[in-house]
DNA sequence: GTCTATACTGTGATAGAC
DNA sequence: GTCTATCACAGTATAGAC
């Protein structure tokens, strides 16, 4: 009965309408802020009331949630192409990854914010929302750590330098290129440190 | 006429008052979450009703800017003190410098939240309350310049670390040590990648 | 000047008719 | 599945008592 046509054909509708829904609050988070959304302003989008969203979403935190689920997932997505294009030169690699993070982070704010702060009051991300988050954060652990000699911790204050930067792009320059500049002088300084080669030379002195 | 006495006890009376609400926001803020303030659990806890309080505040927001004062202001004044311990060698000095921030960022979430994150929606410093917090930022740059040899893109790219440790720090272990204890660690590393000495010894090799 | 009572607007959320 | 009506609770403007 679960795979009869009927029942596909309503769940298939279903999904499309919660996609438009999601498609509009992502709009119009990026117009007025994620934190300004208003659920009447998502409905009016879609053309419905605002009460009716409820029918697709137990929750405006459901909302969010699902939009939290759905950029994690674009970033995952995003790694395939990466790690193809990924070169062999582990310096030259690291900066790739940096920069592959960097640029996505800093292209919307919003998703920025949802998928990495906590701006929203009361919203912490559902288990199965998180769960393409943490396949992200193991798959660039298992590359960065690939590079060779590095550490766990190594690691994890790359990460921390990584979302340093970010912040204080959209703490001070939002729309200047200052902290994008910076980015690869920070990601030398750290792979000076922590002594990753680049090929057929010894660690950079500076 | 300004100076007069009567006028005097009136405006102590007012800067009491403020500061009361002051401290009761806090207290609030810490809590039940800095955006879960609301003004009439404010009033109720300072003895008034929430309208009454826009006698001493224009608005929610001015009370935000006025915490946002307070707590760079707070942190300004506890610079005099780090600078007394300061010691002579570099290495030791930006690690007691770097200890100092953290261990404040990290002693209340409300109040870091409030200090470098923008969480509240449509809040911004305003310019006075923003003072303190560029003396404070200069005041640490000129610190760290003074240690010798550090360049003004290795500065910001050390604010950048130590900031994204404490944001680390609140996403993934607020209530542990797993950050704190990386902090050597992480600052050795800058240290190392900038060439940043110990008395009587060369660079310390990794 | 200081505070209160009242009320207006906008928000997320629920109940029940269709 | 979507609507209307309505609720509870925000921030806040206003009028007026003291």
């Amino acid at each position: 009965m679960l795979g009869s046509p009927t029942r596909n054909r309503i769940s298939e509708r279903r999904e499309a309408t919660r996609r438009e829904i999601l498609a509009a609050a992502w709009d119009i988070a990026r117009e007025v802020g994620l934190a300004q959304l208003t659920l009447r302003d998502v409905a009016e989008r879609v053309g419905m009331r605002a009460p009716s969203l409820y029918t697709h979403f137990d929750s405006k935190l459901a909302i969010y949630d699902a939009m939290f689920g759905q950029a994690w997932t674009e970033y995952e997505l995003s790694l395939d192409q990466l790690e193809a294009e990924l070169s062999d030169d582990p310096r030259t690699a690291i900066h790739q990854v940096t920069r592959h993070f960097y640029d996505f982070a800093v292209a919307d704010h919003s998703r920025y914010q949802l998928m990495n702060e906590r701006v929203i009051p009361g919203f912490t991300p559902s288990q199965a929302a998180f769960a393409p988050s943490l396949r992200v954060f193991e798959r660039g652990r298992r590359s960065v750590l690939a590079l060779g000699g590095i550490s766990e911790d190594q690691f994890v204050i790359w990460v921390s330098l990584l979302g340093g930067l970010v912040n204080q792009h959209f703490a001070n320059d939002p729309h200047g290129t200052r902290f994008s500049d910076l980015l690869p002088v920070a990601v030398d300084l750290w792979a000076d440190a922590v002594g990753l080669v680049a090929l057929g030379r010894a660690p950079s002195p500076r």
